[in-house]
RNA sequence: GGCGGCGUAGCUCAGUUGGUUAGAGCAAACGGUUCAUACCCGUUAGGUCGGUGGUUCAAGUCCACUCGCCGCUACCA
């Protein structure tokens, strides 16, 4: 049996439901799945949730659930949304499962018979939300750089030398052009490795939720050290026949988790392993919305279904055809190298001037000319030179990106053949040879059927039901791989019917309405319920007017300024994160609300007694509050 | 601070190893066409290719410096 490909997703966390990002690289995994499949090969696929560690736990006590419950809940939304987005993996692991217990316990055992791993001391500051260590240098003002509360936690833990795989490693990158990419991405990866390694700690004291070392209930592994071994589980590994699926031909990620975890850890523990490392190692960039970027707190999460909602809604294509939609525009605007803004107006330009115009038009207009002209039927006679030479060409183009992942670019070429065929409709104009009787009629509209088949053949990985949609209108079975495109002379063509309507500028207009707006929330946290406070919470905070006095730079400091106000006959120091937005000058006088009884706190050394209140832009800077006329330093605000 | 990248037409971006008039898509204007989902086709952009200075017969394309932005990574206050 000859190996088969095996492309991989990440297994996705179980703390919040899918996103327009982990849609994307899902669907791109697809696309890649789909294609290497219409290529001949056997594929496998696998995607999963990752639900070990402290916060799955947390957040399912939070929610009075048991972390089977809690994860059994996410996990099972992940699966709804690929299933709707018409994803065809072939597994999906869940890290809660046997198959994947048993894997990392073998894969430990092997790394601790051959020395990899070694039990040590860990001290250190350690933040139980994101399950990470950090060096006191790491802490920003106590606490993580990200925010979170930290402990000081002194260890025994396993440990896994990483640092002895360096040199390995950057042989291995260095004489394989395809394992890293993108290139950029792989020089991030070198430098990062030349700094230097350190070895990882890859268990944590049990806090009652993760896979236990073997023979040591007291330590769970850390989250990262199983999740990876996932893509081995799901091949079978330890057991039989995963020969035949591993190693992986690619594994696809965004960029956040390439370049420690994917490009470094991963392959040195599967050379500690002994075990064959995978082929291409890719990660893609991130979706930004407006300048910003994506993310929860903004609320400005675009969810994949909601966006083919729109779709219809503006359209009034059917289901089927407005997921194809979403899946076209995410390989669209893949971003490949950087980060990508994603916009509905962006999205709507691509579904109107690619789908609509080009492809769906195409084919409407070819279609009524072979009934006008041929009496319905795929007409006798050869396809024309220059179709041939534009076919050859745009299957060449599609082809060698694909062959480098570059969906985006096998998407441009799959258009590049529609434009192609508008183009050489207008230049032969078949309504003009059946006026002449010309005949070389045939052949033209021969090549235009051509055309179309080729054209479903290359945005099926993409658009499955949309091709399937233009076979039948062809009245030709769909393809089952890109050898087979035959145009079988006489075969009676379906009716036109046009696959995208046009986005109806009217209802755009509506539906943009709402995006300007504050849009929905996100969709109701996990815990809901439990977020809210109590007035009496709430008046356990002291909000008061205060006046600014005087205002300066904090030496050293990006963002902080140092401010004098008074409240009352009060004269307090506050420092604040706002040095971006507003100048000191501006300031002086101004009237501010500060958080009067929060616990002073050193900033860049500086003590700052309270803090001022502020929202947040679109760019992460500062917008001060401000009584919306003149009252009394020192007033209560509630 | 170190490493890397980016800055090209209103917008999104292509531009091979330096070589005749710097390209595509979208938007806009004008024209054409009628098979088609008011679609499609053609023409139109006078862009000092971030800035300055070099190398060269010749630079968007190499070098130096510089401004702005970003990524990774480190670290100081």
């Amino acid at each position: 049996m000859p190996k088969r490909t095996y492309v991989t997703t990440p297994i996705y966390y179980v703390n919040s439901v899918p996103h327009i990002g982990t849609t994307l690289t899902t669907v791109i995994a697809d696309i890649c799945t789909r294609y290497r499949a219409l290529c001949g090969d056997e594929v496998a696929f696998t995607t999963g949730t990752d639900e070990n560690g402290t916060k799955v736990m947390e957040a399912a006590i939070q929610k009075g659930k048991t972390p089977k419950e809690h994860t059994d809940e996410i996990s099972q939304a992940f699966r709804d949304v690929f299933a709707a987005m018409n994803i065809q993996y072939t597994d999906f692991i869940r890290t809660t499962e046997d198959r994947h217990r048993v894997a990392v316990h073998q894969f430990f055992n092997i790394l601790r018979d051959a020395g990899h791993v070694y039990l040590g001391k860990y001290e250190g500051w350690y933040d139980v939300s994101s399950e990470t260590f950090y060096k006191e240098t790491d802490l920003v003002d106590g606490k993580s750089p990200d925010g979170n509360e930290v402990r000081w936690v002194e260890e025994e833990n396993w440990f896994f030398r990483l640092s002895a795989f360096e040199e390995q490693l950057l042989a291995k990158i260095a004489s394989d052009p395809k394992f890293l990419l993108p290139e950029t991405r792989k020089n991030e990866v070198v430098s990062f490795i030349k700094q230097g390694l350190r070895d990882m700690c890859i268990t944590r004291k049990n806090p009652g939720w993760g896979i236990t070392v073997p023979g040591d209930d007291s330590r769970i592994f850390y989250v990262w050290f199983d999740a990876l071994i996932s893509y081995l589980a799901s091949t079978g590994w330890p057991g039989e026949g995963w020969e035949n699926t591993w190693p992986a031909d690619v594994h696809w990620m965004a960029k956040e988790i390439y370049t420690r975890f994917h490009a470094t850890l991963w392959p040195a523990m599967l050379m500690g392993a002994g075990l064959p490392l995978p082929k291409s190692i890719i990660a893609h960039g991130w979706f930004t919305f407006g300048d910003a970027k994506m993310s929860k707190s903004k609320g400005n999460i675009i969810a994949p279904l909601e966006l083919a909602e729109e779709i219809i809604a503006k359209t009034g294509c059917d289901h089927e055809v407005a997921i194809d939609a979403v899946r076209f525009v995410l390989a669209r605007l893949l971003p490949a190298e950087g980060d990508t803004n994603f916009t509905r107006a962006e999205v709507d330009k691509h579904y109107n001037a690619d789908l609509a115009n080009d492809l769906g038009n195409a084919l409407n207009r070819s279609l009524s000319m072979a009934h006008k002209f041929a009496e319905g039927k795929i007409p006798t006679g050869s396809v024309e030179p220059a179709m041939t030479a534009a076919i050859e060409r745009a299957k060449a183009d599609y082809a060698s990106a694909m062959d480098v992942l570059r969906v985006d670019k096998a998407v441009d070429a799959a258009c590049e053949l529609v434009r192609f065929l508008n183009k050489y409709i207008d230049d032969r104009a078949p309504w003009a040879l059946a006026k002449s009787g010309d005949t070389s009629l045939p052949d033209v509209l021969l090549s235009m059927l051509a055309s179309l088949r080729t054209s479903e053949q290359l945005i099926r990985p993409i658009m499955p039901t949309v091709a399937d949609r233009i076979a039948a209108q062809l009245n030709l079975p769909a393809q089952t791989d890109f050898a087979d495109a035959s145009l079988p002379a006489g075969t009676e063509l379906g009716e036109p019917k046009p696959i995208f309507p046009r986005i109806d500028p009217k209802k755009a207009q509506e539906l943009t309405v709402m995006e300007t707006t504050p849009t929905t929330p996100p969709p109701a946290p996990v815990a809901a319920e439990s977020n809210f406070i109590t007035i009496e919470d709430f008046a356990k905070v002291q909000l008061k007017v205060a006046r600014v006095l005087e205002a300066e730079p904090i030496e050293g400091s990006d963002k902080l300024l140092k401010l004098q106000v008074v409240i009352g006959e009060e004269r307090r120091q506050v420092v604040a994160g706002i040095k971006a937005n507003y100048a000191p000058i501006d300031l002086v006088g101004r009237q501010v609300i500060i958080v009067y009884n929060l616990k002073p706190a050193k900033l860049r050394g500086v003590e700052s007694q309270g803090m001022l209140l502020a929202a947040t832009d679109a760019d992460g800077g500062a917008i001060l509050l401000q009584p919306d006329r003149e009252a009394p330093e020192g007033t209560g605000v509630k």
